[in-house]
DNA sequence: ATATTTTTTTAGATCAGTCTAAACTTTATT
DNA sequence: AATAAAGTTTAGACTGATCTAAAAAAATAT
């Protein structure tokens, strides 16, 4: 059986790998994890050994099936947690990550089961991300420009296309990350910016930074 | 903030203390937590040192009003998420100990709240134990056991002692369970096994698993 | 292509929780 | 009261997860 912290490695992996295929360096993991690179050396040294990563020396990790697989039945755990705290519990949104991290190492299959079927089978969880199904299996959600929605648009941040560094800033600054919530409110024809409410924050975007911020549709 | 190991520990020594009174032996204490004694009394300096228990060496420990404190608000999350797992995921009552002693280490006073909310407020869990309210208050009812009954007693199953799974099965299977009326018709001299009466039907149950059950008085 | 910087790994230490074996206290027995 | 038995504590060791400091490898810059 895996540790606490074995999971919490193996979900950082995953998610800093993108969903498991391009290789992640110690440092990534390191800064993930609030912690320093020669514990995660050790760390990789057993996952690797266990298989849930391949890993070589000096070359970042990369995940397995069979940790891709432990990777989404830990994922699906989180967002199945989120969905119960906000929607039974009436968490709002925000509330809710810090004790789904803890409530997702719980061991029983059959009580994930149960969940799923007192949530009623939900799709996504409140951040709109996808909560993959009992076998791993994700519903990849479509998803558009943000540029491109319309007035009244709701729906949440996916993924931010450009990497340049001052974009992700600013984005980060303006609380615009993967997961929120957005709505839009208006856009002004002569430049084409864009109006939107981010955490009951009015916002106004340029053309080419909502060019580059991917929402669902 | 205390560990998962502490508050088990700080759990069963006040279940063996029954409530916290009496002084409880180091052995007692290795053998609830399936330990060995060296163990317990690390254990025992560190708690001791927190101030959740009192120790004097060669003699047992006892509760402060501190460790009380604590173990109460573990045995109340414990109780409340098993009445959330019977009552809303429909698990049978015999199944739910495990899930529940890895759910009450989640740490957040708010979930518990919101979940006592949501249970509407329950005064006892499945298997009839009292939850304690947010301030430690238990509501205790006056209650024998079953063993101790004589013939012509009525009255109704007010919890069951031992949490063994098997013991908790076969009371369920033949409907023994907190809440149901109980009619003594006899004992046998013998082997001190009762004669009773629920839903209709004539059951004779074993000495062991009569002194387990606890009714009205 | 050599030197410098960055990144990663190794070596060695620490802390919590556990263990076994030995030493020590208390209780029971004769 | 002396001795045996039972229970408890100490001493020392191990594992898992972490750390710091130093060594080694890879990437970068001159």
């Amino acid at each position: 059986m895996l540790s606490f912290t074995e999971e919490n490695y193996i979900k950082a992996i995953y998610h800093l790998a993108d969903g498991g295929s391009k290789p992640v360096l110690t440092n990534e993991i390191a800064d993930a994890m609030n912690t320093k690179a020669a514990s995660v050396t050790d760390m990789i040294k057993k996952l690797s050994h266990k298989n849930f990563i391949s890993y070589e020396k000096y070359y970042g990790v990369k995940m397995t099936k069979h940790g891709k697989a432990e990777a989404l039945t830990i994922i699906r755990k989180h967002r199945l947690w989120e969905t119960f705290l906000v929607e039974k519990l009436h968490f709002s949104w925000d509330e809710v990550h810090e004790i789904a991290e803890q409530l997702e190492h719980i061991q029983s299959p059959l009580l994930i089961e149960k969940l799923d079927a007192f949530l009623n089978y939900p799709k996504a969880d409140p951040h709109g991300e996808p909560i993959p199904d009992r076998n791993g299996k994700v519903q990849v959600k479509a998803h558009g420009c943000l540029h491109e929605q319309i007035q009244g648009y709701t729906g949440s941040i996916v993924a931010v296309k450009d990497s340049d560094s001052s974009l992700l800033k600013y984005l980060n600054k303006i609380g615009a990350v993967p997961g929120k919530k957005v709505e839009v409110i208006g856009k002004e024809a002569y430049d084409e910016s864009i109006e939107i409410i981010i955490d009951d924050k009015n916002l106004t975007l340029s053309k080419t930074v909502a060019q580059n911020v991917l929402v669902t549709v």
